[in-house]
DNA sequence: CAGGCTGGAACAGGGTGGTGG
DNA sequence: GCCACCACCCTGTTCCAGCCT
C-alpha cells in the first residue's frame, strides 16, 4: 500500500523553478519569478500593450510584421491572456452558471447529465466560455446558488435547467436582472413535447412491426390524448395506463392487468426503462415470451436496458447536443442577443431484443 | 440599445409581468443605473473604501459603529464585493477546476457525479469558491482542459479526478505548475482498497446471517485473493469467479454454472448492481428462489437495485461526503497548505430484499 | 502614545477610445 | 487612412502617511 502520489501540490506558478523550496508564507513578492503579463510581451516584442492586445482580440490595424512579432513574443514567454483580468476589464467574464438540482431521485430534466455537461462545456469550451456549476439538493439552496450567481457577478448568465413545476423562474434572477437561458421550456408544454417526441419514435416503430394495440404506461400526467391522437394518424390504438406513481411495483400491477385483459395488448411502451424492466418481468412471469407474444419498450435508455433478457429497445435522448445547443443560446445571451428556446433533445431508437412483429392471427390462436 | 432586448420587465415591479414573456428570455439590468462598486458603499456610510474593504475581509481595527453602518450601507444598495475585481486584486480567484472524463461508459472514479458535485460543490459553495467544470471524452480534450485552467488562471487549483490508468498526473499540470487535488487514489492501491470495503461490507452481511459458501464475480483484475483472505478471517469461504468481461451475458453464464455445480454457493455477489441483476434473473429462471435459496448482493447502488424482484442488497458509497472532503483538501491547497489524502467514499450496506439467511440444513436434503 | 479612521496611491492584468505621426 | 501609442477604465485590495481625540 503505503503511499501512491495521492497528493498533487505543485509550486509555485511559473516555469523554472527547481525544487520547491515551498515557504508556505505568502509574503514574497520581490522574488524575480514574476508571472509574466502583457507588458512583458509588449517590451519584447517592441510594441505598446495595446498593440498586443489587439492581436489577442482579433483587430485588425497592426500590420503583418508587427503581428507576428507579437505573437512570437508571447509565444516566447509563454504568455496567455489572464482571464481574471480579462474578465474585468471586458465587461463579460465570459463564464456561464448552470444550478443543478436533484430533487429526490432525478437530476433536473436530465437523464443524462454527465453527456450533457460534456456537450454544453465542450461547446462553450471552445468558445473560451467557462462553466461555473453548482449542484444543489433542495429548492432553498437553488435559489441560494442563483443569489450567488447573481451578487458576485461571476457569470454572464445562468442556465437554468428546467422551469420548476410551475415555480416559474427563479425570483431571484428576475430580481436581479441576471441574465438566464432555460434548458428545458416549462413543463406543461415541453414535457409534452419532449414525452411526445419519445413516445412517437416508439409508437412508429411497433405500429411498423404491424402491432394494431399498444398500451402506454406512463405517469398520470402524462399526454395521453395527445399520443392517442398521433397514434390514430398512425392506424394504430393506444391503450391508456396511468400510473399513480412511478413505483416498480405500481409497473408490475398495471402489467399483470394489462395481459391478463381481454384482447390484451401485443405491445407495452413505459414511461421509463426501470418500468419497463419491472413490466418485462411481470410478463414474462405470467408466460408470455417477449418479444414472441409481446414487444416492451421503455422511454428512456437507463443502462440497464442492455442487460436484461431480452435486451430493452428503448428510445434516448441525445444529451449531448442538448448541451451544445444551450451552448449556443448562452452565447447568444453574453452577446447581447435575444436567446431563443433550447431545442429539446433528439430522441433516438435504440432497438434492442424486446421488440418483433406481433404474434401473427394464426399462432394466436393459442395451443396450451 | 443598451438593454440588448432581453427581457425588459426585470426592474418591474414585480415577477407578475405579462403572461406572455418569453420562457427562454433572460432579463437585463436596467439601463444606464451604473453598477453600485464599493465606492458607493462608502460614500453611504461615510467612511473611506478602505473601511468598507476592511469590514469584507474581516480584519480588525474598526470600531462596531463603523462597522455596523458599514454593512447596512452595503445592505442597502445590495451590494457584494465583486468576484472579478476581487480574484484579481487577491492573488486567488478561489475557484477549483474539475475535470470530469468520461471514458467509454462510466465516468472516471464516480459511480454518482453528481452527488459528487453536490457535495463537492456545496461545501465549496459555503467557503465562497467557485467550481469550474469540464466534462471530456477522450484525454486529449483531458489535457486541453487542464492547459486551458493553466493558462487563463481562472482557478487557484485542480481536482483531478484519478490518476489515469499508469498515465500518473496529466503533464500539462507538472508542467504549468498548476497545484492540483487528486480525488482518486492510483488505481492500483485505490480500486483495490475501495473495492475491497465494499466487498467487505457484503461479505459481513453474508456472514453475519449464516452464509459459509459465498462466491463473488468481478472482474479479471479484482483483488480475489485480499477478498479470500478477508473472508477466512470471518470464517467464510470465498468462491471467486472472475469475468472475462462486464457484460450481463457474461455475469449469467457464470451465474449458471455455479448454481448448477456441486455444492453451490448459498450467496452471491457481484460487482455492480447490473451484474447482479442478470445473476438474480438467472438464478430464478434456473428455479432457485431469492433470498430463500440464493442471496445476491450488488457492489453498487444503481437505482435498479430498487426496481427488481426482489429488490436487491447493495452497497453504496456515499459520494457526496466524498466531494466534501475533496473541497476540504482544495481549500487547504488554496490555502497554501499541503493538500492530504482524499477519503475514499464511505461505503455502505443498504439491505433489500435479495439476501436471507441461507437454506437451513434441513431443507437442504433435497427431494428429487 | 495608541486606537480609529481618512485620503490617496500603487497595485492586479488587461481592454479601449482618442490622438498623433 | 494605416499604425501604433498614451492614458484612462474596470473594481477591489493593500499599504502608507497622516490626522484627530
Amino acid at each position: 500500500m503505503g503511499r501512491g502520489g495521492l497528493n498533487g501540490g505543485a509550486a509555485g506558478p511559473g516555469p523554472g523553478s527547481g525544487l520547491g523550496s515551498d515557504p508556505a508564507a505568502g509574503s514574497s513578492p520581490p522574488p524575480g519569478e514574476r508571472p509574466v503579463t502583457i507588458a512583458d510581451v509588449a517590451a519584447r516584442a517592441r510594441v505598446s500593450k495595446s498593440a498586443v492586445s489587439f492581436v489577442f482580440n482579433g483587430r485588425r490595424g497592426l500590420s503583418a510584421d508587427t503581428q507576428a512579432r507579437i505573437v512570437r513574443a508571447a509565444e516566447d514567454l509563454g504568455w496567455t491572456p489572464n482571464a481574471r483580468a480579462r474578465a474585468l476589464a471586458r465587461r463579460r467574464p465570459r463564464s456561464v452558471g448552470l444550478v443543478i438540482r436533484l430533487d429526490g431521485e432525478d437530476a433536473g430534466p436530465w437523464t443524462d447529465v454527465v453527456g450533457f455537461l460534456e456537450g454544453l462545456g465542450g461547446a462553450l469550451a471552445s468558445g473560451g466560455t467557462a462553466l461555473v456549476v453548482r449542484a444543489v439538493s433542495s429548492a432553498v439552496d437553488e435559489e441560494e446558488a442563483y443569489a450567488v450567481f447573481a451578487d458576485e457577478s461571476q457569470v454572464d448568465v445562468v442556465l437554468v435547467g428546467a422551469l420548476g413545476t410551475g415555480e416559474g423562474v427563479p425570483a431571484v434572477l428576475t430580481r436581479s436582472g441576471l441574465p438566464f437561458v432555460v434548458a428545458a421550456p416549462a413543463p406543461a408544454a415541453a414535457a409534452v413535447a419532449d414525452r411526445e417526441e419519445r413516445a412517437r419514435l416508439a409508437v412508429r416503430h411497433l405500429a411498423a412491426l404491424g402491432h394494431g394495440r399498444i398500451a402506454l404506461v406512463a405517469g398520470e400526467r402524462a399526454p395521453f390524448d395527445a399520443f392517442a391522437e398521433e397514434a390514430r394518424l398512425l392506424g394504430v390504438e393506444i391503450v391508456p395506463r396511468p400510473l399513480p406513481d412511478s413505483s416498480p411495483v405500481a409497473a408490475e400491477e398495471v402489467t399483470a392487468a394489462l395481459v391478463a385483459g381481454t384482447s390484451p395488448p401485443t405491445a407495452i411502451v413505459y414511461e421509463t426503462a426501470l418500468l419497463a424492466v419491472a413490466g418485462l418481468r411481470t410478463a414474462v412471469a405470467l408466460g408470455l415470451s417477449v418479444p414472441a407474444r409481446l414487444s416492451v419498450v421503455g422511454l428512456d435508455n437507463d443502462p440497464v436496458a442492455a442487460s436484461t433478457t431480452p435486451t430493452l429497445t428503448t428510445v434516448k435522448r441525445d444529451e449531448a447536443a442538448w448541451g451544445r445547443d444551450c451552448a449556443r443560446l448562452l452565447f447568444a445571451s453574453i452577446d447581447g442577443d435575444r436567446p431563443g428556446i433550447a431545442a429539446l433533445p433528439r430522441a433516438e431508437l435504440v432497438v434492442r431484443g424486446s421488440t418483433s412483429p406481433p404474434p401473427s392471427p394464426l399462432r394466436h390462436e393459442r395451443t396450451p
